[in-house]
DNA sequence: TTGAAAGCGATACCAC
DNA sequence: GTGGTATCGCTTTCAA
């Protein structure tokens, strides 16, 4: 292990001159510098991130916080999150919350967080009072994904709009009985997401004076199997829907899945949409509404970036990126009793809604 | 930021006390620990890893170095990994290589890993010279999932006996025209699983006299719409198989997906088998040889662990975790030609291979 | 432009 | 059982 002081004496200058040699900023003669260099590199000397961080007071290391970072989602987040951060020197510290619950978070968030990174940001999972006042403490900017909370930046899509985009879409297509899948789990409360997208469900029902039945509602995990197990029950019933709107892919790949076990075509009997263009979306010929997963994740880097380097960044920003529809096999009108309304047959192939947004607002989008 | 010193004189005693009473070890007087825990507690103290780190060589943190960490197997692997070292109060450095060439590779690593980290787990990616190079410099601990390294300990599972495993039930179900999707890619020599996989199929192959033909080689890119994309041509042809062997499930889900769009029955007029049991296999009603994923990233991770704590770990540990056989809805005896073998039928739901394995040798499986 | 020395916050050795 | 103190490797005044 080469310390800062093997440089100095290889170079034969003073262990302050190699640390400001090293650091490129301040004034050190050009030959001095090409000395202690040259010294550097033969020694293999990397600083020891300990003492810096000591003395410093930055890690140069982020907390990343996820529910499931076995999932497509959130590992494609961290994926983009990774390479923001990694472009500047900084790395990734992953805490996965799964399978456990309030309870046992806190110390578990705690012990890791500490003086270990510079920032923190969290995906979709909110905090709760104590998290937050453990964040506040330690005083760390903080970005989250795909939730808004009150005092921190974040970057997301909107998920009313999204949800919007695709029901509208199926609606358009003349469809009346519509199952949805995909309810807000109801172990963890004020999870924005699958409440966003319920919403906007239910409201373009509305809207157009659909019936929303109840029944008809999969109240499954947001994962495939969930969604197959439920929709599964579903088709097994003779009061079917014709459509199926799925709030993840995940979730329409599941219920796709059912419909096929049920020798129902998709979309002959049954058109399904879901929302994200998951990776596998494009070979189970799915209709989605497309979000661009990392690049969310790259933005929530560079956010934090920006506030590690002192621009301020408000806490008010609020970054929502663009979705757009991308229309596949799984969607057609309905067989039987089909009366389209604004929109006949099919529409271009994707239609594209505003990207991104100015700092401090919320960009609709639907 | 409250420090030891802070804690010290809410305590009335000295540093040194503080940091024996709240390390447990050490003598100290049941009063005196108490007073300090309640200060301590009552100040939010947590000791500076970096301090602490400094004095005692050791960050707590574990580098997990993946190839595109985005991909179901590699970040169910860190799951794994994850919860493994958390228990133990370590955590994980995110180290991804995605689109990363060796090049470019060195250097990331070196700044990523210097120092801050007690030890290094690679996944499948096999480090060139320099890197290898880098890691002995270091003097770290370093433990590979899914490919052997010669001096490292590893957990994997034994590739070719899960391959071997795949064939034989086709060729068992009467397959004799058998396409494969999945070579090596040429962009990365040295994979062994790919390479493995393959080894088998072109063994098992010739042990039952079955023409191997090159020209039903998908030479994909492990990834299912590569796999789709391949498939479709493989299917357009009149020349087709009547069954494909798929060296991971992803793949599998796209020549599932391409059969599908070419009219083509699965398993009537083509059975598709594959490897993993990915957690979308079930919806895709996917045959497949199941090996536990998070398992092998737990493994790695007590390994570390054990390593880290003094427990001499031989380099030769090879840790060889069992597969077993899941049978679903993709395969069928051919349809024309059938001349069924050894196995009659479907056999029982599931076929165990011998899990786990003693350390030092591999433990066949096939 | 360069060097000497004072911390940063903890641990551990050595007295008491 | 408890308290000083040297020490880890580096950054950063302050002088020279």
């Amino acid at each position: 292990m080469t310390t800062i002081g093997d440089v100095a004496k290889a170079a034969g200058v003073s262990v302050a001159t190699v640390s400001r040699a090293l650091r490129g900023v301040d004034r050190v003669s050009p030959r001095t510098r090409e000395r202690v260099l040259a010294a550097a590199t033969e020694l293999h000397y990397v600083a020891s991130p300990a003492a810096t961080s000591l003395v410093s007071g930055r890690t140069r290391g982020i907390g990343v916080i996820t529910p499931y970072f076995n999932r497509w989602f959130f590992a494609t987040v961290v994926t983009g999150i990774e390479k923001a951060l990694r472009d500047d020197g900084h790395h990734v510290l992953l805490c996965d919350l799964e399978s456990h619950t309030f309870d046992t978070r806190l110390p578990i968030t705690q012990s890791m967080l500490w003086k270990r990174v510079d920032g923190v940001i969290i995906l979709n999972v909110p905090p709760d009072a104590q998290e937050r006042d453990l964040l506040d403490r330690m005083g760390l900017p903080v970005v989250t994904v795909g939730n808004r909370q009150p005092g921190w930046p974040s970057v997301r899509i909107d998920d009313r709009a999204a949800m919007s985009m695709a029901v509208e879409y199926v609606v358009g297509l003349g469809h009346r009985d519509i199952a949805y899948a995909g309810t807000v789990p109801s172990s963890v409360s004020h999870l924005q997401t699958p409440f966003d997208r319920r919403h906007a469900f239910d409201e373009v029902l509305a809207a157009h004076g659909i019936r929303n039945r109840p029944e008809w509602t999969l109240r499954c995990d947001w994962t495939a199997d969930g969604a197959a197990e439920h929709a599964d029950r579903l088709f097994a019933g003779s009061d079917r829907p014709t459509c199926v709107v799925a709030a993840s892919d995940e979730m329409a790949f599941g219920v796709m899945s059912a419909a096929r076990r049920h020798g129902l075509d998709v979309p002959g009997d049954v058109s399904v949409i879901g929302i994200d263009d998951h990776v596998h979306s494009r070979i189970h010929d799915l209709t989605t509404v497309r979000q661009d997963v990392e690049a969310q994740g790259r933005h929530a880097g560079s956010l934090m970036l920006a506030a590690l380097h002192g621009h301020e960044v408000s806490s008010s920003h609020d970054e929502v990126l663009g979705v757009e529809l991308v229309v596949r096999g799984s969607t057609a009108p309905p067989k039987k009793q089909a009366r389209p309304s604004q929109t006949t047959g099919r529409p271009t192939r994707t239609r594209t809604a505003p990207k991104a947004s100015a700092s401090g607002a919320v960009q609709a989008t639907a």
